[in-house]
DNA sequence: TGGCTTAGTTTTGCATACAAAATGGCTTTG
DNA sequence: CAAAGCCATTTTGTATGCAAAACTAAGCCA
């Protein structure tokens, strides 16, 4: 036998319903507060309900639902102030992710950021936002590789994950796109240029614009379903 | 009926055994490392299977227990790899709440901490690790309090929780102790000056003492079983 | 009309039953 | 004696059944 075959011994369905789920909520195709109905999602993904509910109870751990006493899951839908907290949590992270990118980066890995954000440049010049999207996800990983800590990689993760389900990828206006272009291009300087202190200015910026982007679209998205322009309800009332 | 009822809706079992099995690998009692044996545990928390596994699945996601396919779950035991990246993470962590805490602390919570700082001198002074300890946990929630955000608190008790369950609480030796006081003392000026850059200095340098100690204590308890003194096997070789 | 009650249905939570995989010890064999 | 194979037992994984809680909606009464 062949002795490459080492692992790969077929998830447990919990796992692969718990896989599954998350990509389901991160895509959005389960909508932020929509019930996740037991029955049927038993029917839909062909299991029975022991390993659904134990994935669920898996994601709700991670944060990417809700669990209601006696109610069942819902898909966690994020308030203004949540989003905002948690952008505060990913701009730390980011941060130092990249700070420790740029001491802990080999020359390989530069090169192939480098080729990722000459790849994500042309998608950007086509406007081809979702290209574009998946390039910048990419060079972002590839910054966490790079920085050699899979736990911080896996905290970073998981916080993303919760706000990838808000799937505001739409419309980035132009101007602030222009600003991302940018900012990737001095992360690529700062990674050449192995500067932490720059890595982590630049990274800190970055995500202040991209928490703006976010919360302008979810302002935007708001008004456009409720008349009144005032703070719907749920939203908690946080500083200034 | 009295208006006051509002909630205490008698949290459901996995629930309940969740938190039961959370403080036994926190607390140390499931050793890392440990099998978690479904019908003993069963038996010790007198539930059924069911709710059981919904929690374990869930301290799975949280990072506490590592699951085996068709093999059940073990506590984690963290290489020093491992605890060397998590403090990383939670250095990281500490810093940015401790930044935020210097900027949105109020006068009554400031107070507070300076009161804890206080009996945890007194604890330092009479050589009370465990009363030293308790306070020092308490002063680090406040902060996160003060910091004023959720997400940020939530991650962190969830990066911390891994690394309480290493239980390396005694004999810190006393020249690390000293410094760790001094250093809680500039903890307090620096919220007392609103300082939010000397906070961060000085909790990334708070968390780099804490984790040579820890990483000594390893060593020592490493040497203390195995009478090698090479690495223990498991432990991944990274960066000197 | 409007709010409350209440019976019926649905849905969740937990326990149990059954199937598949792993573990441990024994034997067998080279 | 060591290693491999095999069987009995244990343990995990999944499905199903039953009880309690929540939702629905029709009926009732002010």
């Amino acid at each position: 036998m062949s002795a490459e075959i080492i692992q790969i011994p077929k998830a447990s369905l919990h796992e692969q319903v718990a896989h599954r789920l998350r990509q389901m909520l991160v895509e959005g195709r389960i909508a932020p507060g929509a019930k996740l109905n037991e029955r049927t999602l038993c029917e839909l993904l062909s299991v029975s309900r022991t390993p659904l509910r134990e994935a669920i109870k898996m994601l709700a751990a991670e944060g990417l639902v809700e669990l209601l006493p006696n109610r069942g899951a819902i898909a966690v839908a994020l308030t203004e102030a949540d989003v905002l907290d948690t952008f505060e949590v990913m701009a730390g992270l980011e941060a130092q992710s990249g700070e420790l990118a740029a001491r802990r980066i080999t020359g390989t890995e530069l090169t192939e950021i480098k080729a990722l954000h000459f790849e994500m440049m042309a998608a950007y010049t086509r406007r081809d936002l979702s290209g574009y999207y998946r390039l910048n996800a990419q060079i972002h990983q590839a910054i966490n590789t790079a920085a050699r800590n899979p736990v911080l990689s896996a905290t970073y993760n998981r916080v993303n994950a919760r706000l990838q389900a808000l799937r505001f990828r739409s419309n980035q206006d132009g101007d602030k796109w222009t600003a991302a272009v940018r900012e990737h291009e001095q992360m690529v300087a700062a990674l050449e240029a192995r500067d932490p202190q720059a890595m982590r200015t630049v990274l800190l910026a970055h995500l202040a614009n991209k928490r703006d982007v976010v919360i302008a679209q979810i302002r935007e998205q708001r008004a456009a379903v409720a008349p009144t322009p005032s703070p719907a309800p749920g939203t908690r009332a946080r500083r200034a």
